[in-house]
DNA sequence: CAGCTTTCCGAAAACGATTTCGGCGCTTTA
DNA sequence: TAAAGCGCCGAAATCGTTTTCGGAAAGCTG
């Protein structure tokens, strides 16, 4: 009827719990005869032990929590794809909470993790968040942890990152290399790590290839929306030489990209537009929008690993010496850019 | 140092662990300053319950699972944000898992959740899903289950739905509004009920309006992808009257907004489209896409929220009549369609 | 003051699984 | 034959909380 226990078992097979859960585990101190007993009636009441007690007992949840910073993004959903199929494969579900980009709200699903006990934690931080001590904290109860895609270096731990500078280099390289000669770039709000590292990118670009650096030509997006592309895109246009763009994120570019079309303007004949993080709208602007490729579902993979690591550095009280992984970006090209010669 | 526990706190005050237990839990029978006395202690470590023995003490989780299709999609990545909000109010967790539309790991990941004891169970049916078994066999077991978006009536239980059948008719219905008098239909694969009662409420707005239907101008698509919009789109234009395209999806109806505008067809004037579920991209279309708003958060909501009556009406022991909710659909008109008279 | 009700608290039994420790009975060895 | 060894199993503590039940002490009545 209700649910078989090692006490059930036990009870039919004239057996104490503790000889019970042994066999089941295949304990080097019981018989194979009873084993095989044992697992003739685990098999006949597909007896499944309890996880509120195994994890009462054993002190682990088999859960990691997952603080992202919005789930209603392609990026960030891979992200969630690849570190539950991860996490599946060694026997672990998640949690995931957003962050919604704010400190505060960060801080409460930490703290709800935190209490639910799971044995390890992955986090992009928040673009507003600013102080770390909450999670110091973490890592000084001895939470395993990982950073992920925005991080700080502020702390130790295991890292995975998206080496945005070398991306946004090679994306400008490539502009240049198909003939552009005056690139201009739109980027995104002051302070995140990823939006210093694009321009950089695109600054030593230029740089490398002798094209001088206007900063004139540098748009800043504080919205980072489709409708200010669409803005930017005017006063590109105005700009009569500029003959390539490259901005921070594919919501502009297309915003660019449309802007810049609805105005009139030959794309790529007239302007280049190359986009970054290939989302899947940009396989459908017309013309199609070249990008830079991030994979989500790889950094999550790669995330839980680490997190992986550390549950068992734990487990086995060894310390780790940490180390920040670099996924590895790629362009794709369609039609929005020149083909180089 | 170590965790604060109801032992430890008892041990301070010299009292017994059931009297802090329940001086925490305001019983009745603890007296005031006892209970003072207790709460600054608890104060003071910062002692919360442990959620390990509380789970096997209470034979609750205070955890729920949703299974999602596809988490990589607009709509369902707003319903796993509109049930994890939902569920955080009420102090429940959410461990969210992919079927990827199939039957099999519908099935493991059913199992897994069950075997965790989540305390409740959403679950939107993979497309290949057809004997519903393991479904009804949660459902004897007492478990907490609602259904949303992929239904099925062959068992009893809360569900949630899309009335598309009513959104399609209504969409349906302002292109015939605007002046269409040729509709052609996109639809989908045969089997799932979305797909069949987006048709049928093509077929009804047609009927109501005396247009006669026309099977020669259904198109069907397997794949339901991009390209094959854009396939379907070069079929369309050889099809000299029609003069509006309803679509199954968002997805198909961008393919052939812009299969139709490469192949030189202007977009309204001679040929409307409208597309179903106001994904992301169908902003930044040229021209933008008019199509049927479908809230992923509200019904995620909803959908929490009828599993919580469920839950406790479990814990009550009381028997609910289950009811089946319908989202509110929208139209929201861009620029894909003409504008009515 | 006997008998009664309150008021307040403690003991202890759950919830199931895990693991240590010890011990019984049998075999081996000197 | 006594000592030592080994194979096999059980008892019991433990994880931390919840809740029932009972009982001691205090207050109240007639």
């Amino acid at each position: 009827m209700s649910k078989p226990t090692l006490k059930k078992i036990a009870e039919r097979l004239n057996l104490s719990v503790g000889t019970v859960s042994k066999a089941i585990k295949d304990y080097p101190d019981i018989s194979d005869k009873t084993k095989e007993k044992v697992k003739a009636v685990v098999e006949e009441l597909s007896y499944k032990p309890n996880k509120f007690a195994q994890n009462l007992r054993n002190q682990e949840s088999k859960i990691i929590g997952l603080i992202i910073p919005q789930i209603v993004h392609h990026f960030f959903s891979n992200i969630v794809l690849g570190v539950t199929e991860a996490a599946e494969k060694k026997g672990y579900l998640v949690i995931v909470l957003e962050s919604t980009e704010s400190y505060e709200t960060e801080m409460k699903h930490l703290d709800l993790l935190i209490e639910r006990h799971v044995d390890g934690l992955l986090l992009s931080l928040a673009d507003n968040t600013i102080k770390y001590n909450h999670i110091t904290e973490i890592i000084d109860q001895g939470v395993p942890i990982v950073l992920y895609d925005k991080i700080s270096k502020s702390f130790d731990c295991h890292k995975v990152v998206i080496d945005d500078k070398k991306a946004a280099y090679n994306a400008t390289k490539y502009l240049i290399d198909s003939g552009c000669k005056k690139i201009a770039h739109v980027r995104g709000p002051l302070k995140p790590q990823t939006t210093v590292d694009r321009f950089l990118g695109y600054k030593d670009a230029l740089k490398d290839h002798h094209i001088s650096f206007d900063k004139s030509i540098v748009f800043e997006s504080e919205k980072i929306s489709f409708d200010d592309g669409k803005e930017i895109a005017h006063r590109i246009k105005k700009n009569k030489n500029i003959d390539g763009v490259f901005a921070f994120t594919d919501l502009l570019a297309s915003g660019i990209l449309i802007g810049l079309v609805q105005e009139g303007v030959k794309i790529p004949e007239e302007i280049s537009v190359m986009g970054f993080s290939n989302w899947r709208l940009t396989k459908m602007t017309s013309p199609s929008l070249s990008t830079v490729n991030q994979c989500g579902y790889e950094m999550g993979q790669k995330a839980f690993e680490l997190l992986y690591e550390e549950i068992i550095a734990k487990k086995t009280n060894t310390k780790l010496k940490h180390k920040t992984i670099e996924i590895p970006t790629e362009l794709v090209i369609r039609n929005s850019t020149k083909k180089p010669a």
